[in-house]
DNA sequence: AAACTAGGTGCAACTAGCGCAACAGTAGTG
DNA sequence: CACTACTGTTGCGCTAGTTGCACCTAGTTT
């Protein structure tokens, strides 16, 4: 219909349209699974596709149903794919990098990926403060996240001004991001220092600390990042963004980065 | 075909085994990925059909293509679904417990769930000796993990009679597993200890030593185990017995278990 | 008991996607 | 360079799998 080339796309769209409303919010609390109806009216389906489709998914265990409830919700089988993930081992060998600095400074800290123009979160250790959102697997405008800066470190100017032309952000937040100069200057900021520092991150009442991670090509392939609280640490953000980014710097060495000041590849890999 | 209720299994099916070979093994060292005809000879199938089921699941983000190699592999979209499952959860809480256990005794430490009659690795936290293998998403029989007897604690001797009945190992290892009868007294032993103590795990040269964890209506959901290098620890089984049994406990409080000696409810349900 | 809701099923209609075979790239090999 | 040997993509007729409707069943509320 809509596409020329013909790929088989119609049901495994509708399959993971029906597990991306399984995943829900993350943070709900309804998280004890959802019925058939109730999928089906959020995605607009027959009642009768969605309840096979989910038998389907059922079978292979992409889904699962708690046995009295009848309701549905995220299965094993996701879990056992996403742990032999490419991101997955990165995860693993950032995770004491990350547990690190929240233990340091006593907050947030994040591993964060590009996909497209989002921030996609991987990985989240919380502070011993209060309760902690969960951020895994939630994507991000590119602008709104302090690792944003850091994950396009490398672009070039001209793609940097394309970006923040084609970006149009939720009403009432464009005027707390930074112009394009400031932007620019930012990215030379990190190019140097090895961190940013921005005012806006995830939250409000958080200013935001981050630093690229380089794989072995010296590519630019996730981003550390903690979320200051702004009260506490508005003086500590450059004693902060100096742990961020000689952890960020360790992380990249275990990825096998040689540890060299050695120009990088060509930044204009490793788009969407 | 073989189904009389018509569900959309086709196409899942396919793209499910393609996720699958993607996956490989999880320690190989093929780990940048797999070519269209590769993966499709592997499965039986056409390449034309894998080439464009491969396109539609980048689409989606499920898999990822080198745009140099051309090669595929998992996607980060798997990843951001398996966060929010509940598996996530749980491995989100345990973490802090595995690394304890690990760092006390360091001996590996790993977390694990029941599927069928496998038993499936959520987490495993490597001790500091060697080069740790990654269990993380795999399943292996019930008979051969050393969380295996404490995932089925609970069930009634008949349902572990019918368990030992219908499990046929792999040639070679069915002497090295206990007979019915003393499966039936390590399974009391957990219930009066807590934590259960086996010779057989995962990999040779190692013991075991796992404990039930249970959610809050007191079922047990998932197991702590620690594997114990033979040499070095023969005497200190009971001691990480403690130890593992304690964490579980705690782990089980942490996910709403009241700390109360009262019983669980039936056991017969949390099958597959 | 009717009136609701939530989930599942039978079946004819239809279209999505299968498989073949031909095509386009890329790479060795001499 | 043509010659062979790859790997990956595409055009297209035909069939089988999926769809959507209407009709059920089962549980809960009034």
């Amino acid at each position: 219909m809509t596409d020329k080339p013909t790929v088989p796309s119609a049901g495994l769209r509708r399959d993971i349209e029906i597990l991306e409303v399984l995943a829900g919010h993350g943070d709900d609390r309804d998280a004890d699974g959802f019925g058939v109806s109730w999928i089906a009216q959020r995605l607009g389906r027959e009642k009768s596709q969605v309840s096979r489709a989910l038998r389907a998914l059922e079978l292979e265990g992409m889904v699962e149903r708690d046995p009295i409830t009848r309701r549905y919700r995220l299965g094993w089988r996701l879990f056992a794919l996403a742990a032999r993930t490419q991101h997955a081992r990165l995860v693993q060998v950032a995770a004491p990098y990350l547990r690190g600095l929240a233990t340091a400074f006593d907050e947030d800290a994040y591993l964060c990926v590009l996909r497209g123009n989002l921030v996609l979160t991987l990985m989240s250790v919380p502070s011993s403060r209060v309760y902690h959102r969960v951020w895994e697997g939630i994507s991000v405008p590119l602008l709104m996240a302090a690792a944003g800066r850091s994950l396009v470190a490398d672009w070039d100017d001209q793609r940097i001004r394309e970006l923040l032309r084609a970006t149009t952000l939720p009403s009432g937040l464009d005027s707390a991001v930074s112009g394009t100069e400031e932007w620019l200057a930012d990215l030379a900021h990190v190019r140097s220092c090895g961190y940013a520092v921005t005012d806006v991150e995830l939250e409000d009442s958080k200013a935001g600390v981050s630093a690229p991670v380089r794989d072995h090509r010296g590519l630019i392939t996730a981003a550390i990042s903690v979320s200051v609280t702004r009260t506490h640490a508005a003086a500590r953000l450059d004693e902060i963004g100096a742990a961020v980014g000689e952890a960020a710097r360790q992380l990249s060495i275990s990825l096998g980065l040689v540890p060299d000041g050695r120009p990088v590849m060509s930044p204009t890999e490793g788009s969407l």
